[in-house]
RNA sequence: GGGCAGAUAGCUCAGCAGGUUAGAGCGCUACGCUCACAUCGUAGAGGCCGGGGGUUCGAGUCCCUCUCUGCCCA
C-alpha cells in the first residue's frame, strides 16, 4: 500500500466506521458462555447537539468498551435519547412562534404533540451521527429513546406500582416555579446564584398601638401575603410579643406574633416576616402553626388579586411602588446592600418562583434506604471515591421529588379522575371508564412526568422491562457508568433508586465520573459567553482520534480540564507520528512473513530483548490502569512508549539491520521484532484512537476481520532487566557523545572517532551494541577498551561508570573542559553524599525494604567510580 | 455557615502503593530538510513541588494548620 506522507483522518475515519457497523462488530447478542460488560448511554437531549462535554463522555465510554470487548467480554453499550421535556418543548414553541406567529395553545395539545414528534423525527438522530464520526462503538441495534414505546410502558409501570405502594402522592406543597418555562421544577432544576441584592427594614405596628416591630426581608413584595410575624422563642428583646398581633402594613392584615425555632436572632433585627405561600421555609413554619397562605404572586409572575393595588404588577415592579409607598408612610426604616443567593431554572436562567400549588411528588425516605446502604457498603462504587460522599450527602437530605411538570412533551402522568364519582385511579393502559362507577366521564391529568423519571428507569428500561427478557438477565446490573459531576443528583441517584425498588439489584457496578471540559482560559463553556466548542468541527480539522486523545490524556480522574486546541493539535502529530513510524515499518516489511520463524527460534539483539521488554512493561501498565479506571494515566504511557522508545529509539537503533547492513537473519529479527510490537502497540493504541490503528493494522501481517476484536495483548514473558539495564548503558553512552559533539559544535554530518573505556561485563555490552552505537552516535571509529590509559587532547565525559574519550584536539579548550568537568564532578560528588548518608543512617538500613537499601548501594557505587573517574579525568587534564 | 477539590518549569497539567538525579506537552535557545515523519530530529536552559508545623530511616506524596482559587450544598 502506498501510504501519504502525512495521516488523512477523514478517508479512514469513514471507510472504517461503515466496515465495523455493516460487519456488526458493534452488536452483541446474550451469551450466556460469556462474561458481560455492558454500558447504557446517558442519553442525550434528543433535539441537542454534540458537545464537547459529550465529547469526553462518550471517548472515555468508547475506550472501556473497546478494551473489554477486546479482552473478550460479551460488550454491549446500549445507545439513545432524551425526551428532554422543558428543552424540546422550548424549541418546537421557539420554531412556531417564529414561523407562524402562534403560541402552543393556539395550535392546541393534540397537534403540537405531532409536530414535536415530528421534529423528533427530523433532528433526533443528528447527535447519534455526531457519536459515530467520534467513533463510539454503540450497538446501534439496540438503540433506544425514553419516550418509544418500551420505555414509556416502562415508565407507566413504575408510577403505577409506586402509586399504589402509596409512594407517589398529590399534594398542595410549595414548589418551584419557573414563570418563563411555565412548569414547576425539583429542587435540583433550581440553581442557587449569589448575586448583590438588597435588605429592606421595615417597620411593622403592633395591633395594640404599643409601638413597632422592625423586620428585615430581601423580598418587600411578599409581604402582602403575610400571614404571621415570627421571632425566636428565646429572644428576650421579644418575648413580651409572644401571642400578640401586628399588622401588615399596606394590606392592614392583622397577624399573629408567633414563635420559632427557625428564626436566627442574629440576622437583621431578630424578627421575620412569614409568607406562607412564597417562601419555603414560611411554608414550613405556616404548617407548623397553622397559618392561612395568602398568594399574591401568579404563575406569570405577576401580582393576584390578593394583591389588592398592585395586582397586574410584575413582581419587580411591585417591589418598587411598595417601597415607595412604605417610605411614604414613614414605615421604611433603611435599605442595606445584601449579598444572598437567589434561585434560578437551570433551563431558562429566570429567577423561581415558589408558589404553592397541587403538585405529584414521589417519597423519597423509603426509596433511598436501599440506595443509601448501597454505596456506603461499597455495592456501587464511585470512582473516585470522593463523589460517594456527594452523594450520600445529598440522599441523607433528602426531600420528596416534586415530578409533575406543566408541560406537553413528554410521559403524561396516568392518572384519571372520573367525573361521576369523583374517583382518581392510576393505570399502566389506556382506561376507558373508571373503575369504581364504570362512567366513560374520566380525564386524564393534563400534566407530565419530570424527564429524569424517565431517566432514572433507563439501565434497565433499555432492556426491555417490565418484560423479563434475556437481555436484561444477562446484561444487568450494568458494569458501569461514566457521567459528569454535575448529573450525580439528577440522574445516578435517582437509577440507584429505582434500580434497587424495581430490579431489586443496584443498576450498575460502578459510576466513574469525570470533570467538565473548560475554555482554554478555565471558564465553564456556556451559550451567554459563547465559549463553546464544536467537537464535529474539531475532528474536522484534527481528525477524531487526535480529540479522543486530547480529552483523555494526563486527567486525572475526576478533575475538570481544559480545551486547548494546541492541545488537540499536539495528538494530530502524534497520531502522524503513528502514521509514519508505521509507514516506514510497512516499507521495510514488504518481503516479511512473521510464519517463516517465531520468536523463540529468533537470535534476538540487545536492542530487541529491550523493545520487546519495555512493549511488555507498557502492555502491563495500560491495561493496570485501564482496569483502575485511570484512562488518563494509561493514554500518557501509551505515548511516552510509542514516541520515545519505539520511535526515537527502536526504529533508529534497528535501521543499519533493516537496510541490510547486517545480513539478511538479522534483518529478519529486527523485521519481526518490529513487526510485532508494532502491531501490539497498534491494539494497546486502538482503544483511544480507532481509526488509525484500524487503518494501519489491516496493513501489516495480521490475523482477523479487525483489530477491534483482536485479543487484548497478555502478559508474554518478554520482560528482560538484564537487557533493560544494558540498553540503558548504551543509550546513555550514545547521548553522552551526542552532547559533546553538540556542545563543541561538530557538524551532525562529520563522523568522529570515540573511545570508550570500560570494565569488561560493560565491555561485552558497548560490543554488542557497537554497531548501534556508531550509527547513533555518527561515529566512524569506536574503540573499545579497559580502562588504563588517557588519550591525548580529547574530549571527555563519565557515564554509567564508563569513560568516554572524543579525539577533537582542536576543539578542546583546558579551561573548558576543566571547567564542565568540575561541574559534573560536583554533581556526582553531591548524589553520592547523599547516598552514602543513607547507607550510613542505622534507620535506613534496619528499616528499609531490602530490595531500596540494595538500590541504593548499586547508586552509591555507581557515582563513587563516577567520582573516582572524574577527578582522574580533572588531574589529567591540569597536568 | 457546612463539605469537597486544586495550588508542582513561563503556560497547561501528570506524578498511581511514601524510596526516581521530580516528568510531559506547548513555549524558549542552539544546531539540523540524515533515504518514516519539519505535524520532524538532536542537544540544551528552566522547578526551595503555595507558607508553617508534625509523623517517618526517608515526604511533592501521609497528618495538622494558614493563605489563595474553584466547585457543591444550605
Amino acid at each position: 500500500m502506498a501510504m501519504e506522507k502525512t495521516y488523512d483522518p477523514k478517508k479512514a475515519e469513514s471507510k472504517w466506521y461503515a466496515y465495523w457497523e455493516e460487519n456488526g462488530y458493534f452488536h452483541a447478542e446474550v451469551d450466556a458462555e460469556k462474561r458481560p460488560f455492558s454500558i447504557v448511554i446517558p442519553p442525550p437531549n434528543v433535539t441537542g447537539e454534540l458537545h464537547i462535554g459529550h465529547a469526553l463522555d462518550n471517548t472515555l465510554q468508547d475506550i472501556l468498551v473497546r478494551w473489554r470487548r477486546m479482552q473478550g467480554f460479551n460488550t454491549v453499550w446500549i445507545p439513545g435519547t432524551d425526551h428532554a421535556g422543558i428543552a424540546t418543548q422550548a424549541k418546537v414553541e421557539e420554531n412556531i412562534r417564529k414561523t407562524e406567529g402562534k403560541t402552543r395553545h393556539d395550535v392546541g395539545r393534540e397537534e403540537f404533540l405531532r409536530r414535536t414528534w415530528a421534529w423528533k423525527e427530523r433532528y433526533g438522530s443528528r447527535i447519534l451521527q455526531q457519536l459515530k464520526r467520534l467513533g463510539a462503538s454503540l450497538d446501534w441495534d439496540r438503540e433506544r429513546f425514553t419516550m418509544d414505546e418500551g420505555c414509556s410502558k416502562a415508565v407507566r409501570e413504575v408510577f403505577v406500582r409506586l402509586y399504589e405502594k402509596g409512594w407517589i402522592y398529590r399534594g398542595n406543597y410549595i414548589v418551584n416555579w419557573c414563570p418563563e418555562c411555565s412548569t414547576t421544577l425539583s429542587d435540583i432544576e433550581v440553581e442557587h446564584q449569589e448575586g448583590a441584592g438588597k435588605l429592606y427594614h421595615i417597620k411593622y405596628p403592633l395591633s395594640d398601638g404599643s409601638g413597632y416591630l422592625q423586620i428585615a426581608t430581601t423580598r418587600p413584595e411578599t409581604m402582602l401575603g403575610d400571614t404571621a410575624v415570627a421571632v425566636h422563642p428565646e429572644d428576650e428583646r421579644y418575648s413580651h410579643l409572644i401571642g400578640k398581633t401586628a399588622v401588615v402594613p399596606l394590606v392592614d392584615r392583622e397577624v399573629p406574633i408567633i414563635a420559632d425555632d427557625y428564626v436566627d436572632m442574629e440576622f437583621g433585627t431578630g424578627v421575620v416576616k412569614i409568607t406562607p405561600a412564597h417562601d419555603p421555609n414560611d411554608f414550613e413554619i405556616g404548617m407548623r402553626h397553622g397559618l392561612q397562605q395568602v398568594q399574591v404572586i401568579g404563575q406569570g409572575a405577576a401580582m393576584t388579586e390578593e394583591a389588592g393595588r398592585y395586582a397586574g404588577l410584575d413582581r419587580y415592579q411591585a417591589r418598587e411602588q411598595i417601597i415607595r409607598d412604605l417610605e411614604q408612610l414613614g414605615l421604611l426604616v433603611k435599605i442595606e446592600d445584601h449579598e444572598h443567593a437567589v434561585g434560578h431554572c437551570y433551563r431558562c436562567d429566570t429567577v423561581v418562583e415558589p408558589l404553592v400549588s397541587k403538585q405529584w411528588f414521589v417519597k423519597m425516605d423509603e426509596l433511598a434506604k436501599p440506595a443509601i446502604a448501597a454505596v456506603e457498603n461499597g455495592e456501587v462504587r464511585f470512582i473516585p471515591e470522593r463523589f460517594a460522599k456527594h452523594y450520600l450527602h445529598w440522599m441523607r437530605n433528602l426531600r420528596d421529588w416534586c415530578i409533575s411538570r406543566q408541560l406537553w412533551w413528554g410521559h403524561r402522568i396516568p392518572i384519571w379522575y372520573c367525573s361521576g364519582c369523583g374517583a382518581e385511579f392510576a393505570s399502566a393502559g389506556e382506561p376507558s371508564q373508571c373503575p369504581k362507577c364504570g362512567s366513560q366521564e374520566i380525564t386524564q391529568d393534563p400534566d407530565v412526568l419530570d424527564t429524569w423519571f424517565s431517566s432514572a428507569l433507563w439501565p434497565f428500561s433499555v432492556f426491555g422491562w417490565p418484560d423479563e427478557t434475556p437481555e436484561l438477565k444477562h446484561f444487568y446490573p450494568t458494569t458501569i457508568l461514566v457521567t459528569g459531576v454535575d448529573i450525580i443528583f439528577f440522574w445516578v441517584a435517582r437509577m440507584i433508586v429505582m434500580g434497587y425498588e424495581f430490579m431489586g439489584e443496584k443498576p450498575f457496578d460502578q459510576v466513574l465520573i469525570h470533570g467538565m471540559v473548560r475554555d482554554a482560559l478555565g471558564r465553564a463553556m456556556s451559550k451567554s459567553l459563547g465559549n463553546g466548542v464544536d467537537p464535529i468541527e474539531a475532528i474536522d480539522e484534527y481528525g477524531a482520534d487526535a480529540l479522543r486523545y486530547s480529552l483523555v490524556i494526563g486527567v486525572a480522574p475526576g478533575n475538570d480540564l481544559r480545551y486547548i486546541p494546541e492541545k488537540v493539535e499536539a495528538y494530530r502529530n502524534f497520531a502522524n507520528k503513528i502514521w509514519n513510524a508505521s509507514r516506514f515499518a510497512l516499507m521495510n516489511l514488504t518481503d516479511f512473513n512473521p510464519r517463516m520463524q517465531n520468536m523463540g527460534s529468533l537470535a534476538l539483539t540487545t536492542a530487541d530483548y529491550w523493545i520487546l521488554s519495555r512493549f511488555e512493561f507498557t502492555a502491563n501498565e495500560v491495561t493496570r490502569f485501564l482496569e483502575r479506571y485511570d484512562v488518563g494515566e494509561a493514554a500518557r504511557v501509551l505515548y511516552d512508549f510509542v514516541w520515545s522508545e519505539l520511535c526515537d529509539w527502536y526504529i533508529e537503533l534497528i535501521k543499519p539491520r533493516l537496510y541490510g547492513k547486517s545480513g539478511d537473519e538479522t534483518r529478519y529479527v529486527a523485521q519481526y521484532v518490529l513487526w510485532y510490537v508494532l502491531k501490539g502497540t497498534l491494539e494497546l493504541l486502538h482503544p483511544f484512537m480507532p481509526f488509525i490503528t484500524e487503518e494501519i493494522w489491516q496493513n501489516l501481517p495480521h490475523e482477523g476481520e479487525t483489530i477491534m476484536l483482536a485479543p487484548w495483548p497478555q502478559p508474554a514473558g518478554l520482560s528482560s532487566p538484564v537487557h533493560e539495564r544494558a540498553m540503558h548503558k548504551v543509550m546513555e553512552v550514545i547521548t553522552e557523545i551526542r552532547t559533546l559533539r553538540s556542545e563543541k559544535h561538530v557538524p551532525p554530518g562529520r563522523r568522529i572517532t570515540a573511545i570508550c573505556q570500560a570494565e569488561p561485563e560493560d565491555l561485552e555490552i558497548l560490543s554488542q551494541a557497537q554497531g548501534e552505537i556508531m550509527h547513533l552516535a555518527g561515529l566512524e571509529e569506536l574503540i573499545l577498551e579497559e580502562p588504563g590509559r588517557t588519550p591525548e587532547k580529547c574530549l571527555s565525559a563519565v557515564v554509567e561508570g564508563i569513560n568516554i574519550f572524543l579525539p577533537l584536539a582542536a576543539m578542546v579548550d583546558v579551561e573548558e573542559e576543566a571547567a564542565r568537568i568540575s561541574k559534573e564532578l560536583e554533581q556526582a560528588r553531591r548524589e553520592l553524599q547523599r547516598a552514602e548518608k543513607n547507607l550510613q543512617n542505622e534507620g535506613f538500613i534496619s528499616k528499609a525494604p531490602q530490595h531500596v537499601v540494595e538500590k541504593e548501594k548499586e547508586k552509591a557505587e555507581l557515582y563513587r567510580a563516577q567520582v573516582a573517574r572524574l577527578e582522574a579525568l580533572l588531574q589529567e587534564l591540569r597536568d
